[in-house]
Order: C-alpha cells, then structure tokens, then sequence
DNA sequence: TGTACATCAGTGAACGCGCGTTCACTGATGTAC
DNA sequence: TGTACATCAGTGAACGCGCGTTCACTGATGTAC
C-alpha cells in the first residue's frame, strides 16, 4: 500500500515481493529451488515472515502460476497488438507470444504447464475465467469451419505451439544458429488452416 | 546374473529392480517421490546399497530416463507392428503408441520429457542413437515434400503429437466422457499430410 | 577336491543439511474516544 | 490533539523430519593354486 520513498519497517508488499522472488528463484534453479525460506530470504525478511501472506509453499506456488499466467496473457496480447489485423497475423502472433514465454520464462512456463488443473478448460460457453486461454481461442475463432467444429482447430493449434515450445525450450529442437531455424509461420504452414467464409 | 528360484542374499539384480522400484515411486508420488531411500526400501535393501549401483539420484534418474525412452520406443513400435502397414496407418499407430504412453507412464513422461538433452536430436545424418526418435522419423518419412523439407514435417508431427500428449495428461483437454473425444486421426486430419509420390 | 584369499554387495549406525512449521515476542500501524 | 488499546506483520529461536552420504563391518561369491 505504502508509496514511501522510504522502506517500511511493515515491508509494504511482501506478498508480491515474495511472488517476485520466487519467480526469479524458479528461472534460476528450477523447481527444486523453489522453497519458502529462500524466498524470504531473497525478499530480505526472516523464513517465518511468508506464512503471514501464504497457506505454505503450495499456497506460493499457486500464487506463482496465476502471476505467470497472467503475464502469459500478457505476452500474447502485446505480440497481437503489434500485429496486422488479420487472421494469419494474429494467430502467428500469438504464437509467437505463446514461445517468447516459453523461452523466457522457461522455468515457470513448466510450473504452469506441468500441474493438473484446468485452468484452461472450457466450459460450456467456450468460454474461461483464464485469459490467455481466451487470447487462443479468439485466435482461432476466424479459422473454425468443417465437420470437427472449433474443438479441433482448437486443439491443434494448441497442441502444435505448446509441443513446439516445449520441445524447443528443452533443447529437443535444435537452437544451433547454423541449423536453419524453423518459424512458427513455417510450423503452421503445415497446419490446414483457411479462414471460414 | 542369477537365474536360482531362491532369493540369494546378494540381491541379484539390484540395478534393475531400483530402476523398477523409482519407476513405480514415479507413478504413484511424482518426482518428488523418488528418492534413494524410498528406492531402496522398495526393493528391499539398506538405503545405503543403492550407492553401489548409480552415482547418487541423478544417476539413478539417468537409469530411468533410459529405461523410460526404451519403454516409450516399445510402446510405439509394438502400435505400429499392429497397424495395416501403409503410411497413414503407421502414422496414427505411432502417435497413439505416443499417447498412450503419456496416459499409462505419465510422470515418467514427464521426467523424460522435462529433463534438458539432445536425447532426440538428429545428427547430420538424421539418425540418433535413441530409437523412440527413430520410429517417429521413420513414420514421417513417406511424408516428406515441398521445400520444407523433412524437418517441417517432423517437427509439426513431433510437435503436434508431444503437446496433445502433455495437454491430455495435464487434463487441460477435456476427458470428460460426455464430451465428443477428440481422436489421433481427428486432429492429423488438421495437417496438411499427403504422401509423397 | 580343498584351502586361502581377494573381491564385492549389502548392513546399520551416524553425520550434517535444508526444509516447513510452531511459538512467544516485538514493534509499528490504525482506530476509538 | 492526545491517549489507550487492538490489530497485524515480521522476528528469531527451536523443533522434528527426510534426505544424501560416509564408514567400518559382514558375509557371500569367485578365483588362484
């Protein structure tokens, strides 16, 4: 809350802070060293100090996937900004979005991605309280037709950026700038995609 | 070494049954569950005999990531053996080995999957030692056109197929048994496949 | 075939470590009057 | 404006736990002669 110039004896925003440090925790050593006493630590408050904000390290973590998910949100929707208006443009924008965090955030990208939720799950009105699953969808939206309806280009538009990303961010895909590099546009020519009359 | 019905005293094959006993660790508890000392009361034994078999936890890792990929080539190949032998057969049997495997082994999946190597790779000349990436080249190959060239088909296939995996496994792709199932065949048709004459 | 000996796999006690959690506390903040 | 008091965030010592690792040991196995 406090705006101060000055630091606050009562941190302040130690929740966020705590957030914060446990993020950069996690892009630095992976998962195994995120833990409550070292983000403390790195916030500058005593190991005791994150029960006051969080029910243990699975209630930070839980607070670390949704801040992660927002700025996933975040990272699509710039790159569709920035972006031609239209359907090609922005689906390879999001895409382009969807692997930037991957790689950029690598650590907490497979926080996010490897737990049973679902988060990104529609329901019935398509729709989800997760925005960068909206941010997909939307995407898509121009590209529905044929019998197999939304679910289908949905999910290979998902599955293929998501497998991509992984794969790449893991080191499966070669990054070997003597390799010619393959773009997302070069992936998704591979997908059979036309925009519905 | 033994083949004696009587347990001897020496274990016998130690290394193998830790590699069990982690898998199965694996499986029921997640990473976090293999340890060596679980590993170790599994199979029977003092939690310092694992020390004379593999170098630390990471070795012990290192053995079941392999053992892992063996499994996963298995489960592939045994799918395709099945298969009516023509590429898209082939090609869907494959994917559905790689499926199935996410869905029976999915924390050893995800072990194998989340772990930082060059495992997959392929060497100049499109061969590696892993056989699992072998048989997906192998069912990308009637496939290969355009100037692409091989590696935008391998790599929509991989990509494609990986990230279907993970996303039915992380639940985020409904399993729900009222909702239309999405198949292996269902979401191939979304890529522009044919076979090269 | 028998004996002596080296090798090797597994034992069990002990160690230090980092972890999450608890708890009485302190000191700053906010509020009632 | 001032005082009394409740609330709340952070402290620091202490706890028990499971972990990987070490180490002297034991007892079975394999080999040389």
């Amino acid at each position: 809350m406090s705006k101060s110039t000055q630091k606050p004896h009562h941190h302040g925003d130690l929740r966020a802070a705590l957030i914060l440090s446990g993020i950069e925790l996690l892009e630095e050593g992976g998962v195994t060293a995120l833990t409550l006493r070292k983000c403390a630590a790195r916030a500058g408050v005593s190991h005791a100090a994150p029960a006051h904000h969080f029910e243990g390290l699975q209630g930070l973590i839980r607070a670390i996937t949704d801040r992660g998910m927002s700025m996933f949100a975040t990272a699509m929707q710039s790159k569709i900004d920035a972006a031609e208006d239209s359907p090609f443009p922005r689906l390879y924008a999001m895409c382009e979005g969807y692997l930037n965090f991957f790689i950029e955030h690598q650590a907490l990208a497979n926080l996010m991605f490897n737990q049973k939720s679902e988060l990104m799950t529609k329901s019935a009105g398509g729709r989800t309280t997760n925005a960068a699953f909206n941010i997909l969808v939307s995407a898509c939206a121009p590209f529905i037709h044929g019998p197999l309806g939304h679910q289908a280009t949905e999910y290979a538009v998902w599955s293929l950026i998501q497998g991509f990303s992984h794969l790449t961010v893991m080191g499966q895909i070669s990054c070997d700038p003597n390799q010619p590099q393959i773009s997302v546009a070069d992936l998704f020519s591979m997908l059979n995609l036309q925009v519905a009359e």
